[in-house]
DNA sequence: GCCGTTTTCGGCCCGACTGTTTTCAGTCG
C-alpha cells in the first residue's frame, strides 16, 4: 500500500462521511448530520493516513470520530465500500441530494420539486423553471422561478471562482480606501475566511460600524468596480466585483462591532464551540453581544477582546479560529505565541533578473530596505530550468561577486548569496557541489516530473535533504492552488529526515503556492522541523507576499523560534551552516 | 453520532432573511 493511495483514501473517506452527513441533513437528522460533516472536515486536515491510524487502533483519537464512524471507516478500508451510504442513497428520491446544492433549495423544497414535478437533476430543474412549471406549484411564484435560475447560474460559476488570499487582500485595501471617504463610517474590517487568512476565499464579508447604515451602504454600493448589485437592504448588501466575486457588506452599531466581528469572522465550528462554552457559563452569545441569560443584560460586545475575556479566555487571533484545538488551548492557557510579521527580519527566496525575475540585485536590495528587512536571499534558478534562464556555475560565480560588491555599500542590510537548485528526477541537483559550497544558502526544489509514484517522489525529496549543501527544501509539495495537486510525499519520512539533517522546509509565500500549507507546517513543527519563509518574488512588489507566508505560519500555530527568518543575519548564517 | 469540571443520557449556537407567511416555515451563515 503506497502513501499516495492512503492519502487518496483519506479524501475518499472524507467524501463518504460528507455525503452521509448531507443525506442525514435532508432526512432531518440534524445532529447526526452535523456529527458526520464534522468528522469529514476533521479528516481533511489530518496529515497521518487513516489506514495506518486504523492499524494502530487510533481512529477514535480523532476529534469527532467515535464508535459508529470508526466502524464505517473500517468497513471502507476493508472492502472499499460502505453499505450504510448505499442504503441512505436509496432512501432518497433520485436528484434530491443534488438539488440541495443550490442556494435557497433545502430538503423540503427539493422533496417537493422531486415529488410533484419529477425533477431528478439540476438540468431538469432548469428546464422546469424555464418552461414555467415551477410557478404552477402551490406556494411558488414566478419569483421563485427566477430565483431558481439565478441559483443554478451561480452554482455553475462558483465552482471555479474562489479567489486566492493574496488577490482578496488587495481587494480589501481598495474597499477600505473607498470607505475611508465616508464620514458616516466609523470602522471597517474584513471578516470571514479572509480575516482568518484562509488560502482561498469564496466570498468576502466586510463589516462596518456606523450610526447611519443606509448612508454607509449607499456609499459602498457606489464603488465603480462593482458590476452587479444582488441585494441592497438597510443593514446589509451583496454585490459582485469584476463579474464573478461576491462581496457582502454588513453594518452594525459601534457597541456591537466586536461581537459582530467575532461572529462574522467564524469559523462556524469555532463559533459553535464558543457559544456552547458561553451557554455553560450562563451566557448567550450572538452577533449583538454577550448577554447574561438570567436577566438578558449585556456583558460584552464592543470589542472582540471583551467577548473572549468575559468568557474567561485570552484573545484568540482570527488565524487560529478553525476549531483545531484553539478553544481548548485557550481554556488551558496554552495558546501558542505566534510568529508575526514584525518578527521576520528577511526574505529567504527571491529571484532577480539574473534568471526569470524582473528586478536587478540593487533594486531588490533597495525595495527590501524600504520594507524594513535586514536581509534577502537571492535564489535564482539553476541551469536545467532553461525556460527561466537558469544559472550555470560560471554565471552563478559572477553573480556572487556582484553581490559581494553591492553588500559593501550597505551598513544594516545584506544580500545573501543563494540559489534555487533543481531537484532532478534521480534526486541529484543540477549544479555542482563546489559551486554550492561558496553560497550562504541553497534552496532545492522540484520543478518537473510530478507524475512519479509516492516512493520515488519521496526518495527524490529525501536525497535532496541528505545532500551535503542543501539548506532549504523549496515549496516542498509543489502544489499550485486550484491548479496542481500536491506531490504525494510521505511526510513522516520527510519530517524526520529534515529534523535529523537540520534542513529547513520552506513556507513558500507566493499566493498560489503557500507551500507548506497551514496543516503541514503545524505537523512539521510538532515533529521538530524548522522552517524558512520565502516569497519566491520575481518582482520587487512581490516582496510584500511575506505577510502571506506569515499568515500560513500563524494558521499553523508556528512560534517565532521555529522560523529562521526571525534570526538576525549573523545567527541565520550560523544556523544555515550547522 | 459524539461527548462529558453540570451529564455514559440527553443534550447539541443563534439570529436574519425570504417569501406569500397573515403568524411562520424553510434556508442560510
Amino acid at each position: 500500500m503506497t502513501h499516495l493511495v492512503e492519502v487518496r483514501e483519506n479524501l475518499q473517506i472524507s467524501r463518504i462521511l460528507q455525503e452521509i452527513g448531507e443525506i442525514h441533513a435532508i432526512r432531518g437528522e440534524l445532529f447526526r448530520s452535523r456529527a458526520y460533516l464534522k468528522a469529514a472536515r476533521n479528516i481533511l486536515t489530518l496529515t497521518e493516513n487513516l489506514r495506518q491510524m486504523h492499524e494502530e487502533g487510533k481512529l477514535q483519537t480523532i476529534p469527532g470520530i467515535g464508535r459508529g464512524i470508526s466502524e464505517i471507516i473500517e468497513e471502507f478500508l476493508a472492502s472499499g465500500d460502505v453499505k450504510y451510504l448505499k442504503d441512505l442513497r436509496a432512501s432518497l428520491p433520485p436528484g434530491v441530494h443534488e438539488l440541495t446544492a443550490l442556494e435557497g433549495i433545502g430538503p423540503k423544497i427539493a422533496f417537493k420539486l422531486s415529488q410533484e414535478l419529477g425533477v431528478e437533476s439540476i438540468e431538469q430543474l432548469e428546464t422546469a423553471a424555464r418552461t414555467g412549471k415551477i410557478q404552477s406549484l402551490k406556494g411558488f411564484s414566478s419569483k421563485s422561478e427566477e430565483n431558481v435560475l439565478k441559483a443554478i447560474e451561480r452554482h455553475r460559476k462558483t465552482l471555479q471562482h474562489r479567489l486566492l488570499l493574496g488577490q482578496v487582500l488587495w481587494l480589501i485595501e481598495e474597499i477600505r480606501d473607498h470607505l475611508a471617504d465616508c464620514r458616516y463610517i466609523l470602522k471597517v474590517e474584513a471578516a470571514g475566511s479572509a480575516r482568518r487568512m484562509c488560502e482561498t476565499v469564496g466570498d468576502l464579508d466586510i463589516l462596518v460600524a456606523s450610526a447611519h447604515p443606509e448612508k454607509a451602504i449607499k456609499h459602498f454600493a457606489s464603488m465603480p468596480q462593482i458590476t452587479r448589485i444582488l441585494s441592497k437592504g438597510t443593514t446589509r448588501s451583496s454585490v459582485v466585483f469584476g463579474g464573478s466575486f461576491q462581496v457582502d457588506i454588513r453594518v452594525v452599531s459601534a457597541e456591537s462591532f466586536g461581537a459582530a466581528l467575532q461572529y462574522f469572522t467564524g469559523s462556524k465550528d469555532h463559533n459553535i464551540k464558543l457559544r456552547t462554552l458561553a451557554v455553560k457559563q450562563g451566557y448567550k452569545l450572538s452577533e449583538y453581544g454577550l448577554f447574561r441569560r438570567k436577566d438578558d443584560t449585556k456583558a460584552a460586545g464592543e470589542t472582540e477582546e471583551s467577548v473572549y475575556h468575559n468568557l474567561g479566555l485570552p484573545y484568540i487571533c482570527p488565524e487560529l479560529r478553525e476549531d483545531r484545538g484553539e478553544i481548548e488551548a485557550a481554556v488551558a492557557g496554552e495558546l501558542p505565541e505566534l510568529i508575526s510579521l514584525e518578527d521576520v527580519q528577511g526574505d529567504l527566496h527571491v529571484h532577480s533578473d539574473w534568471s526569470d525575475g524582473t528586478a536587478t540585485l540593487r533594486e531588490i536590495a533597495e525595495a527590501a530596505l524600504s520594507l524594513g528587512l535586514a536581509y534577502v536571499a537571492i535564489c535564482d534558478h539553476t541551469r536545467s530550468l532553461g525556460i527561466a534562464r537558469g544559472l550555470d556555475e560560471e554565471r552563478l560565480k559572477k553573480q556572487t561577486l556582484e553581490i559581494d560588491k553591492l553588500n559593501k555599500g550597505f551598513e544594516e542590510f545584506r544580500l545573501l548569496k543563494g540559489v534555487e537548485a533543481n531537484i532532478m528526477s534521480d534526486g541529484n541537483l543540477d549544479i555542482s557541489n563546489h559551486a554550492l559550497k561558496e553560497l550562504d544558502l541553497v534552496v532545492a526544489s522540484v520543478h518537473s516530473g510530478f507524475k512519479g509514484d509516492e516512493e520515488k517522489l519521496t526518495n527524490r525529496i529525501l536525497s535532496a535533504i541528505n545532500h551535503e549543501n542543501v539548506s532549504i527544501i523549496g515549496h516542498p509539495t509543489g502544489r499550485l492552488i486550484q491548479r496542481r495537486q500536491p506531490l504525494p510525499i510521505d511526510f513522516d519520512k520527510v519530517f524526520s529526515t529534515a529534523a535529523e539533517q537540520n534542513v529547513l522546509l520552506e513556507i513558500n509565500a507566493f499566493p498560489n503556492r503557500l507551500d507548506l500549507n497551514d496543516v503541514n507546517s503545524r505537523a512539521a513543527q510538532e515533529r521538530g522541523v524548522k522552517m524558512a519563509i520565502g516569497t519566491d518574488a520575481h518582482a520587487v512588489n512581490q516582496l510584500g507576499y511575506l505577510d502571506l507566508g506569515v499568515a500560513v505560519a500563524r494558521r499553523g500555530w508556528i512560534t517565532p523560534k521555529n522560523v529562521v527568518n526571525t534570526l538576525d543575519v549573523a545567527q541565520l548564517v550560523k544556523q544555515l551552516h550547522q
